[in-house]
DNA sequence: CGTCAGGTGCTCGCT
DNA sequence: GCACCTGACG
């Protein structure tokens, strides 16, 4: 590719002002100093070091209008990544707002993986791909890992796809080819890790597919080993921003780093705190070591937040004190004060759905002094399984809620059907399409059929389509399978011959070559000119025939077609299980989907990077979500269930990455508490059930850590279900505050009292420290019979604090609250 | 070949 | 509790 070296950067600061409207800086005049150096600082690196709520979206925002501004770079010369599409999308609409028309040009704006698509179908030959290469979720990537898998003689039972999938993906993510796998690596799943992964990269070639890590991987390998190309693209990104540079792996960093190496106009933005991408790869060492990456780089901390009010800001910086490795940063906020975080323990996990339930209804009615809107308000929680008993709940009482991150559109099994559907009329030899719904609806083609037609395809080194086709003329497949298999292949060479032809094909091919013309224009003008007349018109000439094409609809009939010719449609009809009437509605949603599009390649383009629901309704609705689906996004009242062990921090994590992982959900729980504006509620639960069993649970070590003096600690409205004073949690000098509250009116209290009178041992002054005797604390003594609610009755084994360990008749040894077990021999003064 | 019952193992988070 | 797999049966 050749390129023409960028005329003086006077011309096109000229160029520039001369086409963008003549605005005053009033960008700049919105910033706090901080902000103010951030955006300024236009050449060599720029670490921005922004905690939450502190406006960084803003500063990136001006940050580019200002580069734009000051003519050091057009639009399109701009590389801006962010974390999710959304972010990507929202940003753009800022900066178009401010820039007008010629913001339009900001076409280099997105996640690493949709940046990566649009470079990697450019030089798709380099990694021995074709352009049209196939994008595959892991679904596919689960089933073809699975056949290597048994065809190298492996028991996936003892060694599960998911295992090798995880270990090939933490592989990409740190920029390992095959090739370069550490040795350290060798014993990686039975040994045979590299070997399979070797395999599974040149199975992916020969289905000119990639996977989500590849689009990342391929690229970093076409940078490395094509200077050439590499220096192209350094020309053409005059200045990088990256948002969320704390979350970066591997993988990313090397793509960043050759990308800016040139010139080295790379703005980073990120906080350490809100690091909580761990699990995935991602680096926070990437962040801690911006300043030695890139020397004499420019560091600038955003600390003022404008978001939550003071107390929530508090316990947000309480509970992340408790973390060694930081750069630190110190958050303040002039905003007057505001409620304090509130504290609640309930029964059980319905039980704290219902509440929550209860205050979000009195939050619409204006509880916080004005008015709240049912999007205003988040349920933030650790796991998704925690979402179902708020589903549950509100479906009940007919809350609105959306759950964002949950199995998404294009995951749904009816949209992949269809989706196989059509990528199987578009390219005949996607082998994971056929394999798909070759029989689906059921046609009577078993593994034995498939076995046939695979070693039919196999020897003769086609496509799967191609060989069943073959199958069908020496008469290998009989019966009514082979019927069945005939209308199928038929079928599929109908519909293929409409995609080629009966789409307007002639319109079609004249969108193809212009597209063509005008990438290439764009892309050669890289340097510092306008765009030219013959951009211009090539250009509106794309959108006439876009316009043509989406007016005829062809592919959206076609698409119809397809999935009622096939039976797929039919048989969802007639299919008798309750959601099948939902998934028929997706269905038609899908072709709804359709119409946005030129063609079918163009969808299936399209879907295969997009991995957010999209769809923005008119209704308020609650949102729940995951806590790392949270990030980035603000609401005025938050609620944040499940902060018990195990659960919060997660077992897991502690387990797989011991301080490391614990430090992450520290953040986590960090980055929940600043998503509130103005009100953030923390519950936990006693009891939950997990894996359909009924688990008891302690509170969470990080409500031991919020800070006192911010935090409000309620009690719920109803004891029916709770002995005593119903649950809050912890043992420490916090717990001895809260205590206070209301546990010296409660009858719980008065029932220890009582016991400890009759036992002859003095009451505790105040529990308030760790050292008092457990059993002054509790009034149980070792060995005493005790009933639960929920476990029935059972023995204390032993005792620490509050906690006891009851070995239970029914239930085995349970860790246990002693406020939730009553003597046995007082079971009956306790109506429940 | 398809269906159904029963058993197993498991799930943290996401582009 | 649920998804997935297996094996028996029609």
């Amino acid at each position: 590719m050749s390129e023409s070296v960028a005329p003086p950067l006077s011309l096109s600061a000229r160029a520039l002002q001369a086409r963008a409207p003549a605005a005053p800086a009033d960008y700049l005049d919105e910033l706090n100093p901080a902000q103010r150096a951030a955006v300024e600082a236009l050449d060599g690196p720029v670490l921005m070091l922004a905690g939450a709520g502190t406006g960084k979206t803003k500063a990136l925002v001006a940050r580019i209008i200002h580069l734009v501004r000051q003519g050091r770079a057009w639009p399109n010369q701009i590389l801006a990544v962010t974390f999710t599409n959304k972010a990507a999308r929202e940003m753009k609409n800022r900066i178009l707002a401010r820039l007008g028309e010629s913001a339009e040009g900001m076409a280099w704006m997105g996640t690493f993986h949709s940046l990566s698509v649009k470079i990697l179908r450019r030089h798709a030959e380099l990694v021995g791909l074709k352009s049209s290469f196939t994008i595959l979720d892991t679904d596919d990537q689960l089933r073809l890992l699975k056949q290597l898998i048994a065809a190298a003689n492996i028991d996936e039972k003892r060694w599960p796809a998911r295992l090798l999938a995880g270990l090939i993906d933490h592989w990409k993510n740190r920029a390992w080819t095959p090739d370069r796998v550490p040795t350290s690596e060798a014993s990686a799943y039975n040994h045979r890790g590299t070997e399979l992964y070797e395999a599974y990269q040149e199975r992916l070639k020969t289905l000119n597919a990639v996977d989500f890590g590849d689009l990342l991987l391929h690229c970093v390998t076409i940078f490395q080993r094509h200077p050439d190309v590499l220096a192209d693209w350094q020309r053409r990104f005059r200045y990088i921003l990256v948002d969320e540079y704390q979350d970066t792996n591997v993988a990313q960093y090397l793509w960043l780093r050759l990308l800016a190496q040139a010139h080295r106009n790379i703005c980073c933005v990120g906080d350490d705190d809100q690091s909580i991408y761990g699990w995935r790869g991602a680096e926070v060492g990437n962040i801690l070591r911006f300043e030695s990456d890139f020397p004499g780089a420019v560091v600038v901390r955003l600390e003022q937040n404008y978001r939550s009010t003071p107390h929530i800001l508090a316990a947000a910086s309480g509970v992340i004190a408790g973390n060694a490795n930081r750069l630190g940063k110190t958050l303040w906020t002039d905003r007057p004060g505001g409620e304090k975080v509130r504290l609640i323990g309930h029964w059980d996990g319905e039980e704290e759905a219902r509440w929550i339930g209860e205050e979000i209804e009195a939050l619409q009615k204006g509880r916080l002094g004005h008015d709240i809107s049912l999007d205003d308000v988040a349920i933030l929680v650790r796991a998704s399984h925690q979402m179902r008993a708020f589903e549950d709940r509100f479906l009940t009482i007919g809350m609105p809620y959306r759950v964002i991150g949950g199995p998404r559109f294009y995951e749904r099994q009816e949209i992949r059907d269809a989706m196989a559907y059509f990528r199987l009329s578009v390219s005949p030899d996607d082998d994971l399409a056929f394999e798909r719904v070759v029989n689906l609806p059921k046609r009577g083609l078993g593994d034995k059929a498939m076995a046939t037609i695979n070693q039919a395809a196999r020897g003769a080194g086609v496509s799967l389509l191609d060989g069943a086709r073959e199958c069908l003329a020496r008469g290998a497949i009989g019966g009514k399978g082979g019927a069945a298999l005939r209308v199928f292949v038929e079928s599929m060479d109908r519909w293929r011959w409409y995609v080629e032809n009966a789409t307007n094909e002639g319109l079609l091919a004249e969108l193809r070559f212009e597209r063509k013309e005008l990438k290439s224009i764009e892309f050669l003008r890289a340097a510092d000119d306008p765009p030219s007349e013959e951009e211009k018109a090539r250009d509106a000439k794309v959108s006439m025939i876009e316009h043509k094409l989406r007016n005829l609809e062809s592919h959206v009939v076609l698409a119809e077609t397809i999935l009622e010719e096939s039976g797929y449609t039919d048989m969802w009809s007639q299919d008798k299980t309750p959601e099948a009437p939902g998934r028929l509605e997706n269905l038609k949603e899908l072709v709804k989907a359709l119409e946005q599009f030129d063609n079918l390649t163009g969808f299936l383009e399209h879907v295969s990077l997009i991995m957010e629901n999209e769809s923005e309704e008119a209704v308020e609705k609650v949102s729940i979500m995951t806590l790392h689906a949270a990030k980035g996004l603000e609401f005025p009242a938050v609620f944040l269930p499940g902060w018990e062990e195990g659960l919060f921090p997660s077992q897991r994590s502690m387990d797989e990455s011991g301080q490391k992982g614990l430090e992450e959900e520290r953040r986590l729980a960090y980055v929940g508490i600043t998503r509130a504006e103005e009100l953030c509620t923390i519950t936990f639960a006693s009891n939950r059930r997990v894996y359909g069993q009924w688990q008891s649970q302690l509170p969470s070590r990080f409500i031991d850590e919020l800070p006192g003096d911010h935090v409000d600690v309620l009690s719920p409205p109803t004891l029916h279900n709770s002995y005593g004073t119903g649950g809050y949690g912890g043992s420490n000098s916090f717990d001895a505050r809260a205590a206070k509250a209301d546990v010296y009116n409660s009858p719980g209290w008065k029932r220890l009292q009582d016991r400890v009178q009759t036992r002859g041992i003095s009451a505790p002054r105040e529990a308030a420290h760790l050292t008092i005797d457990a059993q002054a604390v509790t009034g149980f003594g070792l060995g005493d019979r005790v009933f639960h609610q929920k476990f029935g009755y059972g023995n204390i084994l032993a005792m620490e604090g509050d906690k006891l360990d009851v070995d239970f008749e029914h239930s085995g040894v349970k860790k246990i609250v002693a406020r939730f077990v009553v003597a046995a021999d007082q079971v009956s003064d306790v109506p429940f």
